[in-house]
DNA sequence: TAGATTGTTAATCGATTAACAATC
DNA sequence: TAGATTGTTAATCGATTAACAATC
């Protein structure tokens, strides 16, 4: 089996890929890891390190053939196949998702959206009719979809996600601040902005305080 | 100066915050490490490392005072005192982000929102009437804000830091996928969902290759 | 050939985990 | 006292960085 990647380097691959792509529509054919490691701010070693980790293989002097890059990550992104996703939550959050119309690109496509609200279900939101929860054995069989994105309150994350996971999901992406319990086997992916706030104001007092300010 | 927080110890606070607030509304005034451990799925002693960086003291053999834990982690956080915070791009990411109520509570909150777009400068959005950029500067005379929450296309996010960084903003929470420029001691902090769209994705592929897959 | 660039191996750094001492 | 829990120090693990060899 090939060698697993590290979280960090998983974290870098989209930017990676964003850029070897726009590379690619300048008609560049090649890009070597200093050229990236310039453009990226990143240590031009850790760059080689990141592409050998996707089995990226370059030509010594010369550098890496875009075309073989962005095949590449595409294969171990998964991008390319486009995977199913079922909506759950259609507020504010749920309907931003599905305005974003580069899921597609990066290998998401949400094929449903239900909410628990009888008022939102019935209405149409980009293409989608927004959907009641008991439709969703039926359609999870029809659309046989992997993923599950949750952007409910966080007192109902839990129930969606079981209702997910009952019907063959494999992975939640989930938005709302609560931790949620899953079977082995499924993937569970937060996305907490709370979690991201705080590291942001942490630094921003760090910044302030700085100098000024002296422990007891 | 006090010892800076480790990134992940800073990533776990808010979740260590909601789970001691939740307990003292129970009535709950001291918790232990091995009983954060279980409920939050984490090694007692990396709670315990935790605890230490934001210079939380124990009692042996009774553990740590929620009240202390709390009001400690607002400090290091910067929760308690609000930051005031400019809202650029009015598109249904940022629409969702002025709805987050909870934003108010660990200490963020949305001044003024701007749009690029004529058509929907004047709008009213949960409180805010949506500004022109122009009148950006005059605003944040009067707000004072640190904080500029971008979520504009990527291919004006550089512009919309340029303007926010010029008129005195100290952090930029960058949700466009781009890496945007700022000068010296200004915090970005970027939460690309097409980075956590890889990763999520990434580890489906992995589950469902498995042994499958084998290399050359 | 010379030099740029990949490839590889070693060193460093930091976070996590483990072991154990202190003490209420 | 005994035992639970914090506090502290050491060991481990993994990612990043540095150094250098290979080669087109």
């Amino acid at each position: 089996m090939e060698r697993s990647i590290p979280e960090p380097t998983l974290r870098r691959l989209p930017g990676y890929y964003r850029y070897f792509r726009d590379l690619q529509s300048t008609g560049a054919q090649l890009v070597s890891c200093a050229l990236v490691g310039r453009d990226l701010f990143l240590d031009p070693t850790l760059v080689r390190k990141d592409l050998e980790s996707i089995s990226a293989v370059g030509k010594r002097r010369v550098g890496f053939v875009l075309a073989d890059l962005v095949s590449s990550i595409e294969k171990r992104l998964g991008y390319g196949g486009l995977n199913r996703a079922f909506l759950m939550g259609t507020g504010s959050l749920g309907t931003a998702l599905l305005g974003y119309k580069k899921f597609r690109e990066y290998g998401l496509e949400i094929v449903a959206a239900f909410d628990a609200a009888a008022s939102r279900v019935g209405e149409r939101l980009q293409d989608l009719e927004v959907q009641p929860l008991d439709r969703l054995p039926e359609l999870a069989r029809e659309w046989n979809p992997q993923i599950g994105i949750v952007t409910v309150p966080a007192d109902h994350a839990q129930e969606a996600v079981d209702l997910l996971v009952a019907n063959g999901i494999r992975a939640i992406w989930n938005f709302a601040p609560v931790r949620v319990q899953v079977p082995p086997g499924v993937i569970v992916q937060r996305e907490d902005l709370y979690r991201s706030l705080a590291t942001l104001l942490y630094k921003l007092v760090l910044t302030q305080q700085d100098v000024v300010d002296c422990p007891m």
